[in-house]
DNA sequence: CTTGACCCTGTAGCTGCTACAGACACTAGA
DNA sequence: TCTAGTGTCTGTAGCAGCTACAGGGTCAAG
């Protein structure tokens, strides 16, 4: 029972655009067609988008994804390899979560710094302009 | 002293490109010219572009700014309307921080799964692999 | 035999820049 | 005065990772 994309992307959660997109780009091998011309797809193929999906929500990069399809491929499992990436990426997403808390805070700080009460003037905006000693 | 445009992105840490993008799109006004036809800013230009570099630093999106500025040129300081738009941001900031740090810890998990040792299969394509129950 | 849901290709749009190409302006040194 | 090297000008195209059309073809149900 061949799978057309719709039912794919519906397996997937992946919009009908985003599996041509993937395809176009590689990521996807190009499938065989129906008489119509519709694209079919089989098990293999859900299995590489469902992966593609998961690591696309883990927050791989669409470069990252394919290197670890193409580690997947290889008959051997260079497990190194793709530990390599996930704790390249941990790094990264850790490198995010800091950058985001430390946003937040100043955020917070000049949100504050509005909190006193009814003033003339408005802090927030005073915060954001140009620094005195520039 | 008029500055140049590279003196103004220099100024603010800004790429001479990005400067014309902004006076593309709207956020800064288009500047006087000299003979040369070269772009001429003062003091106020440059307060504007800090004003809009901070804010960007802090993760608003160039539309909040944008209403940032509106608000902020009202020769009203509405500081109701610029406290919310700082809120709803802090709020988007928030809900990307818990964001990432659910997938830091699902990311951690499929990764130390793949921890125990040398099996031949790899536990993290496993992981990253579609859920049987699919 | 028509309606509606799906599919096809190709292209343009989104955010927020960044990077050219090809031409003109200006400054410092020979 | 010439020249080299920097800056600036406009316009356009590119990046990620999709998303959204337009303008058509296909197929199943009633």
């Amino acid at each position: 029972m061949p799978l057309t994309i719709g039912d794919l992307g519906k397996a997937t959660n992946t919009k009908v655009e985003t599996v041509r997109y993937y395809e176009r780009i590689g990521l996807l091998p190009k499938p065989s067609r129906s008489t119509g011309n519709y694209r079919t797809y089989g098990a293999t193929e859900l299995g590489r988008l469902s992966f593609i999906r998961r690591a696309r929500d883990l927050g791989f990069s669409l470069d990252q994804v394919r290197a670890l399809l193409g580690l997947s491929d290889d008959g051997t499992c260079d497990c190194a390899g793709i530990d390599r990436i996930a704790n390249e990426h941990l790094r990264e997403v850790d490198r995010k979560l800091a950058d985001l808390t430390a946003l937040r805070r100043e955020l917070k700080a000049v949100i504050d710094s509005c909190d006193g009460g009814t003033v003339a003037e408005c802090r927030i905006i005073e915060a954001l302009g140009p620094t005195i000693d520039g």
